[in-house]
DNA sequence: TACAGCGATACCCGGGCGGTATCGATCGGC
DNA sequence: GCCGATCGATACCGCCCGGGTATCGCTGTA
């Protein structure tokens, strides 16, 4: 089994068509199909059911597609992490979205920037679903992520910070003025429907609520009384004066993790990584 | 970067030596030499410094030497789960090592069969050090494992079950009536030295205990007053009468977890876990 | 200084990868 | 019900690359 085979494999698994698996590989279409027969030959599996009409995925074709995923992830990664491992000045990337603890993220800069052979840290601002991604193929070493939000699945993670959450809201608005608030009732207010974020593939769920894409167009729309949201405490801070925070007793605790590749053994990742700890 | 070309690296990376790791890959020393300069190349970066009498990995070259391990585990684990996939009826390998709570056990795979649509689930014994290796490469589905003691870097895990530790005497020692123990006190017992454990090369620390390989041969030795050990409490019940268990007031309790690859997309493996974690 | 050890280089051969042309099966439209 | 379009498989060809042998050149040692 060679690392074409599978890059060959995933584009025909994925399109679900020999001919357009082939272009998106720049190939002909003969070579592909016998690439693939080959393929299954040597597993001695059949991995796609094909009539001259549709092509289907068997169960193992559908397990295949899936290991062959990560490990083409992990090529590439192996790939950017050597070349990187080669630069005489080591540099590291750290995935955050924006909406990460400001105040925590400046604190870790700075105290790991006072550490001995600190290598430079470039921020890669992301968006949440991606930086799972990011970590796998390489394109960066370490994030911050918020538990229960963001999948950890594969990665290390330590936490660093918890916090509880808050709803925005209009500052007039007649819940604004309470103290404490319930999940429930934030969610139960006609007038201000929750806004909906866009998912993995930039989609948005079905809902009454706003489409929005971040935090400065949510609160925009809020001070216009036509949305609300629940976000964690520290994202509510310092808001414009026509906003309110109200905490909210019953929404989960938000915890913020250092999180990286399991096997990574990068020596500026684990000292990045352990200066968090510390904080 | 192709597998094959991965494969040569990690000969040469570990040998050290074109002649031995070509000798080992089955093939003449030229083709190497070539495959790890093209690969060298296509990175643009240099993986090992040679001279005519020495070779040695350079930083670059010790970051893809991990990668490159971790990346042919996944591909032998992509193999062999894709042929798994494919059989009518499916097959989960449990990795368990001697010593695992064997009541637990027992009610994990009666739980298990009961479910619909069970698979047959294949014991493979095994070493602790061994499990996590297996599991990487997919000759193991899911594994019990035992903190504080294995390491779970790269795989998911539930717990199940957490207990105290005891101490294994001779029934006819003056410790043995004892309620309680201190880890202290049975280390300092000088008549009794703590028996030692391989590691993962088969070798043995240093020290005064005797060498043993499982609980048989160490039961018989502590019976004969020769040794003594620290273990789970489950694992010194039903003793044999000449032997007694002292419970350690400060050893760390130990907690089985199941385990699995973080990125497993078994259904078996689903099924089996979800019912551990319900027992 | 001569020799042994070892990686690099030169050169050759064969298999396999990729290309074009075409076949054969299947499904839809008239 | 037949024809044509679609799409994967097959046949055949050329060339690149992987693997082999022979040999070179450097280095450390006796």
């Amino acid at each position: 089994m060679e690392i074409r085979e599978l890059r060959y494999f995933v584009a025909v698994a994925e399109e679900l068509h020999f001919g357009k698996a082939a272009e998106r590989l720049e190939i002909a279409q003969p070579p592909l199909s016998r690439a693939i027969a080959r393929l299954e030959r040597q597993l001695a599996v059949t991995l796609l059911e094909r009539t001259s009409r549709r092509v289907t995925l068997t169960a193992a074709g559908a397990v295949l597609l899936s290991e062959a995923r990560s490990i083409l992830s992990a090529v590439a990664a192996a790939e950017r992490r050597t070349q990187q491992a080669a630069r005489s000045r080591p540099r590291l990337v750290l995935a955050v979205k924006s909406g990460t603890v400001g105040e925590l993220l400046a604190k870790l800069l700075d105290a790991y920037r006072a550490e001995p052979g600190a290598a430079t840290v470039d921020l890669l601002l992301c968006e949440a679903h991606q930086q799972q991604e990011l970590l796998q193929n390489g394109q960066a070493d370490v994030a911050l992520l918020h538990l229960p939000f963001d999948s950890v699945a594969g990665l290390d993670t330590e936490a660093l910070y918890t916090e509880g959450q808050v709803a925005i809201l209009p500052a007039s608005h007649r819940l604004a003025r309470r103290s404490r608030i319930r999940v429930a009732e934030v969610a139960a207010v006609p007038e201000l429907p929750m806004a909906r974020w866009p998912d993995r593939g930039g989609n948005y769920p079905e809902g009454p609520g706003p489409e929005v894409r971040n935090l400065t167009q949510l609160f925009q729309l809020i001070a216009l009384g036509l949305t609300t949201v629940i976000i964690p405490e520290s994202a509510g801070t310092d808001l414009r004066p026509d906003l309110a925070a109200v905490p909210v007793s019953d929404a989960p605790p938000v915890t913020t993790v250092i999180a990286w590749p399991s096997q990574s053994r990068l020596r500026a990742a684990a000292d990045l990584i352990r200066v968090a700890t510390r904080l």
